[in-house]
Order: structure tokens, then sequence, then C-alpha cells
DNA sequence: GCCCAGGTGGGTA
DNA sequence: TACCCACATGGG
């Protein structure tokens, strides 16, 4: 086999000493994480911070308060995120779920084998394997490793990955190439989002990906 | 004005 | 399995 098995944790070192230690997720409760992991699909941070500042003002952060609101309310309360009539519905299920089968603990509803907490999440409308593996990673401090598109795109563009595999396959790799230790997993992707945000968006052929790429001339333009 | 963002689910061939 | 589409706001 001509593979290069240190290729994975040889690029988190070269992260981790560009970068620093990320200290993620950005979020003061694990219930916290579970509604942005929800409102940040396919949108941009900057936005859910919005919604998030949106419930703390009302006091929504919190699962059985949240599961009171009703949709409508919601709705406008997370508007910024966008999406907000679909998001609302799967937030307001997922709380309903957690408050009604779980206690309202997150750490509850991330117990148990491994396998088995993510098919619980995965079977939740609305949750599909990244928000599920995020919440898993971030709110339950389990080892399952979150894939996304900068995830997707970074490692194409390293040759790591052919940019085909399906979500699956590239969290199997990681995870078979990596202890699976949650600090670990966790410093990971926060440094994979952290670079993806530090390049311009497409990463380009003529844009490597420095610090990977020692003489990236686009480094920061967005 | 146009493109894109830390996805997910439903439909069609 | 492999695409296509809807879902919505806000920043560059």
């Amino acid at each position: 086999m001509n593979q290069t098995p240190v290729a994975l944790p040889s690029v988190f070192r070269q992260l981790r000493d560009h970068f620093g230690a990320q200290q993620w997720w950005p979020a003061e409760s694990p219930y916290e994480v579970v509604t942005g992991a929800i409102l940040t699909q396919n949108t941009a941070w900057t936005n859910v911070e919005k919604a998030i500042v949106n419930l703390k003002a009302a006091g929504a952060l919190v699962p059985a308060t949240m599961r009171d609101l009703s949709l409508a309310e919601l709705e406008q309360l997370i508007r910024p995120a966008g999406f907000f009539r679909q998001k609302a519905a799967r937030l307001h299920h997922v709380t309903t779920v957690l408050v009604d089968d779980y206690g309202g603990r997150v750490e509850r509803l991330c117990a148990g084998p491994l396998d088995a907490a993510r098919v619980r999440l995965l079977a939740l409308p609305g949750v599909g394997p990244e928000t599920a593996d995020s919440i898993l990673l971030y709110a339950g401090h389990r080892p399952s490793f979150v894939v996304d598109a900068y995830t997707r795109r970074i490692f194409s563009r390293l040759g790591l990955l052919d940019g085909t595999e399906r979500y699956e396959a590239i969290r199997a790799r990681f995870m078979s190439e990596l202890p699976h230790e949650a600090p670990l997993f966790n410093e990971y992707h926060a440094l994979v989002v952290t670079l993806a945000k530090s390049h311009c968006r497409k990463l380009r052929p003529e844009c490597p990906a420095c610090p990977l790429f020692a003489d990236c001339r686009f480094a920061g333009q967005g």
C-alpha cells in the first residue's frame, strides 16, 4: 500500500501549531450547542449569532422554555438565521424530545454506546450526519468526527480526498487514522473551520491553503 | 444585483 | 446510486 497514514495527524499538528488551540464550540451550554448546530445548517455563523442573541434575550435558550414557545414566536426569534420556518420546526421538535425523553439533559441524549446515540440523533427530523456529529462532539463530548463542506474542500485541495466521497466514508477515514479522543476531534474540526475562514472561499489551485502551503499569496483575502 | 454560507429531506430517473 | 430542488437571511 502506498497510503500515507501519517497525513491526517500531520495536518492536525501543522494547523494546531499555526493557529493554536481553538477552544470550541463558542457556546455557554450544551443546549446552546444543539441550537447552534441546527441554526448553522447551510448558513453563515454571523447570521446564527443574531438568532442566538434573540433567543438569549427572550430567555429561550433553555430547553423547557423553548419547548413552550409557539412555532410563530420561535420563527420570529430565529429569523436572521435563514430557513427560519424549517429550523423553527426542527429545533422545537428536537427540544420537545430532549425535554420529554431525556429530562432536558443533552448529556443524556448523547449517552450510551456512540453508534446507538448517533442513530438516535439521526432519527430526529432535521438532524443529518453533520448536525448529529456536532451535537455528539461539541455538546456531548463524544469522539464522533465532524465532517463539513470545509473538510471536503480543504482535504480535496490537499490531495487527501478526491471530493466525491460520501459523508460516512470521510468520517470513517478520519476516525480510522486518528485516535478516538473527543478533545482531538474537537480541535481538528475547529481548526479546519479556522483555516477555511482565513482563506478565499474557493481554495482555488492558485490559492493553496497555507500554512500547509508556505507561500500562499492569497491568505486572508476572504 | 449576484453569489455564497459550518445541511437536510423529498423527489425523480 | 446520482443528481435536482426547496428552504431564507445577511454579508462581501
